[in-house]
DNA sequence: CGCGGGTTTGATGATGCTCAAGCCCGGTGG
DNA sequence: CCACCGGGCTTGAGCATCATCAAACCCGCG
């Protein structure tokens, strides 16, 4: 069950993990496991936990003040779950958090973030993810302010395919930055060329 | 000459600096002077220095298909200037960063950065610039999907009202995306309220 | 005085949003 | 087995927001 962590963990470090490092992994990290739907995180809540999905798919958004919601991110197997702010500093998040299928996940706690601090795999692996995390919001705002609708959302496709399968065309859209009607005219367009 | 960038290290860190770690830093960071409109990083190329800005005003874009110049960070006295990705990974650039004023930089090369590795207060500060930086884009990018003009700007100039002194309008309404006619017309209107 | 850079203004049009309706499909319960 | 329902997708008409293009203006400076 710790398998795709362990996994993911050497991928994103060069230093080793010992056998005591995963001792440590194994005792912090808590399997659990959130339905379709529910939240992992509320807007104004601090995020308590920070989750690596095993299996599953969930979505991290804002609502506005006319209902709509905003896709900041969307994660599935082997991606990280959480603010990064809220959990960091403690501060109440601005975002929503929740499990669009049923999903398993390994999760920290804040509080027990501290006996990981001597792993350094891990700590390597945390500064690629935050690096690696504002490579994409990059390019994405660079998307967001030069880029037409259909640019954006080829751009995507190309790169995630896999979130094309497992969410649904107005989640997609959001994420784009576009309404579900623009992105179905869009594709619309596409296919007749 | 190296106090700003000391007392920058200093509120970024929570380990103090000892004698040899600004020995070091003395040592690796160089005095650089550009003159306004100069390049200091081109599309294409791979951005070999960091630097630290003492005096001056920088901005960070790409340019598309049209030449249309989309400002994507924006740099004064006490905020670092290079790209992250390219200066961490050694490869080539999509940015383009030059001097808006005549500036005065403390930098470090690509190849001098090792040496800075053993000094604790500059780890922290590199992870504390991450983060920011992370966390500044998702802010940026939200407003980007979600909010009107009107509001973007009104966030913006809270947020950075020294930027608004630096910079003329036609930047500021690049970075917030939209056009220099957009960004007057809307001044124009929240003027008459 | 003329020039360059920045800002403003107006007219026009593209892009994408809103709202409303209809369709498709899979699941549920009578 | 069928009726119904919910969720998602599509389509159309009208509209808001913002971009584009062109012209004029403003002002500091050589």
């Amino acid at each position: 069950m710790y398998e795709p962590l362990i996994n993911f963990i050497k991928n994103h470090s060069k230093t080793p993990l010992t056998d005591n490092d995963l001792e440590i992994i194994k005792d912090v990290f808590i399997p659990k496991k959130i339905r379709k739907k529910q939240y992992f995180l509320q807007e104004g809540d601090v995020c308590k936990y920070s989750g690596f999905i095993l299996k599953g798919a969930m979505r991290q958004y804002t609502v506005d003040d006319k209902e709509t919601e905003h896709i900041m991110r969307l994660s599935i197997e082997n991606w990280w779950v959480n603010d990064r702010e809220s959990f960091g500093n403690g501060t109440p998040s601005i975002y929503n958090i929740d499990a669009w299928e049923d999903t398993d996940l390994l999760v920290v706690s804040r509080e027990d973030i501290v006996k990981l601090e001597s792993i350094t795999a891990l700590n390597e692996m945390g500064r690629q993810l935050d690096f690696n995390h504002a490579y994409t919001l990059q390019r994405r705002l660079n998307a967001s302010i030069s880029k037409l609708a259909e640019q954006r959302y080829k751009e995507f496709s190309k790169l995630y395919p896999e979130f094309l399968q497992r969410f649904p065309q107005h989640i997609i859209a959001s994420y784009l930055g576009m309404t579900k009607e623009t992105l179905s005219r869009l594709r619309r367009n596409s296919l007749r060329k």
